[in-house]
DNA sequence: TTTTTTTGTCCCGCGTAAGCCAAAAAATAA
DNA sequence: TTATTTTTTGGCTTACGCGGGACAAAAAAA
C-alpha cells in the first residue's frame, strides 16, 4: 500500500502538517517577496501561526529572507516540486470531498479510493469507512434506525467489536423486504448493536403494508413501542440503491418499474424513489421512518458507491435531508461530472 | 524523490509521529492482552503519552480492548505490516545514527543517504546537511574556526545566504596549505562568514611552520590577533582526510609518506595524524589550533564521507575530542561494519 | 477471596501557541 | 533628498492545551 495512504490512515495530522508547510512554501514562491503577515492573510491563518512554521522552514534553509520579505531558497525550490505531488497524491480524494461537500450542501463527504463496480474490495472499503465514522460519531444515548441492503450488511460486518460497551440502541429504520435474511434491517441491526456494544429492537413486520393493515399492526404492543422508538431515532443510517434495483427486489412487476423510470426515478432510499432532483416519485407505505420524520433526525448518513449509483446518489443527496455521505472515488468522480454537466447546462438555458 | 525522504527533510517531526504509533502496535501485537502500563515501561514513555496513542488508535479502529488488556483488530495488523516496510525505509539511516552514536560515544552522528566515491553529488548532500546543521546550531558570540579541504569548501560553497545577520566570527584554524586557493581555510572561512552573514578574520600563514619562526611571525601584531582569537573558538569545524591523501598534499615525499603508513596512519584532521585506536602519528607544527586548545572547544564538528574514508573516520573520532560526526551511509556503514569486526577481534582474544 | 492488571478521571504545572506591540527597513511620495 | 507610509521582523505577555502523576473502580487471574 501506498505510503501516504498508510500514513493518513495513522496519522492524517502528521499529513495535515506537511500540508501547512507546503501551503505556505507554494504561498512563498508565487508571492516572494512576501511577509509573514501576507501569507497569514492568505491562507487564512494567524500570523504567529505562520510565524511559527516560517521559523523551522527557515531554520531548515528553505526560506531565505530579509527585510523586504522572504523568498525560497533553491532548496525550497526543490522541495517544493517534490511535495507538490505527493499532496496531490494525499488530496486527490480529500480535494474532491472538500468540493462535493460544497456543491452538495452536506455536512460531510467520505470518500473511498476505488470503484465498487469494478472491485467488491471497495465496497468493502466503503463499509469500513462507514463503520470507523459510525464509531467515531455515536455517543452514549444515541438511537440509530438502520436501512437494509448489501451495502448497509457489509457495514454490519466490517464492524470490529471493539469490546467497549456502548449505550447505543440500533433499530431497523424500516420492515422486513425480499427473502435474504443477512440483508433485513432488522439482521443489520442487530448485528450493529452487536459490534457497537449497544441493544438492539426488531421491528416484525414487513417492509410495504397495505393501509388497511396498519391498525391492526399497530395494535401489537410490542411493535407499538418499537415503532415510537424509530420515530424517534437521532441518527439514520441508510443505504442508497437505484431505482431499477430496488423496484425489482421489492416484487414490482416490469410494469410499475418501467413506469417509474418514465417518472425520472433514479434513486431509492428508506422506500422512496427520487428523481435527479430529489422530488419524490413514487414512495411505499411504510410503519418505519418516513419523510415527515426526517426533518427531526439531526444527522442521516447515506451510504453508496460505484459509478452505476452516481445518479441514485445524486437524487437521494438532492433532497435536501442528506447530512453525511459516503461513497466511493468512482462514484465520487462521476458524481461530479454529472453536477459538471448540470451547471453547464444550466449556464446554457 | 522518495515520499519518506521528503517528509523527513519538511517535517521530521511528523515521521517521529507515525513511528510512535507503529512501536505502539508492534509492542501489543507481540504482548496482547497487555494495557496501557505494561506498553509504557516497554516504550520507556509516560503512561500518559501512551494513553493519548492509544485512544486514537483505538478511535480509528486499530486495536480493540477490554479489560484483559488491548490487541490488534484486523486492520491494526494490516497497518502494522504495511508500517514495518516504511519505518524500516525511514529508519535505515536514522537507527544507524543511533547506533554510531553510541558506540562511537560522540554526542550526535549525522548520516546522508549515498556514497561520496560513487556519486560526487552525495558529497554536495553531505556539505549541504552540515550547512544546515551549523546553520541550526551557531548561536550569536559563537567564534566558529574552520579547516580546509574539499569537502569544507563544498560546505562554504552550498551555504545558502540567507539575508539574516549573524553575530558569529569565522577564523581559520590553519594556515595555508598547497596551491588550490578555493580549498584554503582562509577562503572557506570568507565564504562561510558571508553565508552566515557573519565576519571573518584571515590568518596570512603557513600552515607547517618551521618551529624557529614562530616567534618572528607571531610579531605581527595583526596575525597573533588572530590567533589568539582562533584559540578562543567555542566551534570547530574540520574536514577529515585519509592520511595518505592529506601527506601528499602537504608535498611529503613519498618516503615521508611510506613511514606514515608503516606507523599506522589512517586518517588526518588539522595537521595530526591517527592511528585507528585515535593515537597521534604524526603532528604537524602549526599555528592555530593545536590539539591542548580541543579540549576548551564545546563543539567540534568532523565532517567525512565515502567508503574509502571510513578508516579515517574511525580514527579520527576515536581521538574523543570529536562530539557531532557528519558522514554519508556509504562511510557510515562501512565503519559499522570495521567496529563489528573490531569487536569480534576483541572478543576472540 | 485476594492480588494483579486493566481502564477512566481528576488536578496540576509546564510548555507553547496566540495576540499584541515596537523597532527597523524598504518602498513610495513630496 | 527627505519624509511618510507600508511592509517587514522580533520580543513580550498571556492563556489555553496537553502531558504528567496519582487515584479509584472494575474486571480478570490466581
Amino acid at each position: 500500500m501506498n505510503p501516504i495512504t498508510v500514513m493518513n490512515e495513522i496519522a492524517p495530522e502528521a499529513l495535515d502538517l506537511v500540508e501547512q508547510r507546503y501551503l505556505i512554501l507554494r504561498t512563498v514562491y508565487f508571492m516572494a517577496p512576501v511577509g509573514r503577515r501576507a501569507i497569514a492573510q492568505r491562507l487564512e491563518k494567524s500570523e504567529r501561526t505562520i510565524r511559527k512554521e516560517v521559523d523551522v522552514l527557515r531554520e531548515r534553509g528553505f526560506l531565505i529572507g530579509n527585510y523586504a520579505g522572504m523568498s525560497l531558497s533553491s532548496d525550497g525550490e526543490r522541495i517544493l516540486t517534490d511535495l507538490r505531488e505527493y499532496i496531490r497524491q494525499m488530496h486527490g480524494l480529500t480535494h474532491l470531498e472538500q468540493e462535493l461537500k460544497e456543491v452538495l450542501k452536506v455536512k460531510k463527504v467520505i470518500i473511498v479510493p476505488g470503484d465498487s463496480d469494478q472491485d467488491m474490495v471497495v465496497k468493502q472499503d466503503l463499509a469500513k469507512a462507514t463503520a470507523r465514522y459510525l464509531r467515531q460519531v455515536l455517543k452514549n444515548g444515541d438511537v440509530l434506525a438502520v436501512t437494509g441492503g448489501t451495502t448497509l450488511s457489509q457495514v454490519a460486518a466490517s464492524f470490529p467489536s471493539d469490546g467497549t460497551k456502548r449505550d447505543v440502541i440500533v433499530v431497523p429504520a424500516r420492515g422486513g423486504l425480499g427473502e435474504d435474511v443477512t440483508i433485513q434491517a432488522n439482521s443489520i441491526a442487530a448485528k450493529l448493536a452487536q459490534g457497537l456494544g449497544g441493544s438492539y429492537r426488531l421491528l416484525h413486520a414487513p417492509d410495504n403494508v397495505d393501509s388497511n393493515l396498519v391498525s391492526t399492526i399497530v395494535a401489537d404492543p410490542q411493535i407499538r413501542d418499537v415503532i415510537t422508538l424509530v420515530r424517534r431515532a437521532n441518527v439514520l443510517l441508510h443505504g442508497i440503491g437505484t431505482a431499477e434495483e430496488m423496484a425489482s427486489r421489492r416484487g414490482l412487476d416490469e410494469e410499475h418499474v418501467m413506469q417509474l423510470i418514465i417518472d425520472g426515478a433514479v434513486g431509492e432510499a428508506f422506500g422512496y424513489y427520487f428523481d435527479p432532483k430529489g422530488q419524490i416519485v413514487y414512495a411505499t407505505s411504510s410503519l418505519g421512518v418516513r419523510l415527515e420524520d426526517l426533518g427531526k433526525i439531526p444527522l442521516i448518513v447515506a451510504v453508496g458507491g460505484g459509478k452505476s449509483k452516481a445518479w441514485a446518489v445524486l437524487s437521494v443527496v438532492s433532497t435536501g435531508y442528506c447530512d453525511v455521505c459516503i461513497t466511493d472515488e468512482g462514484g465520487a468522480r462521476r458524481l461530479m461530472s454529472l453536477l459538471k454537466h448540470k451547471e453547464e447546462h444550466v449556464n446554457g438555458n
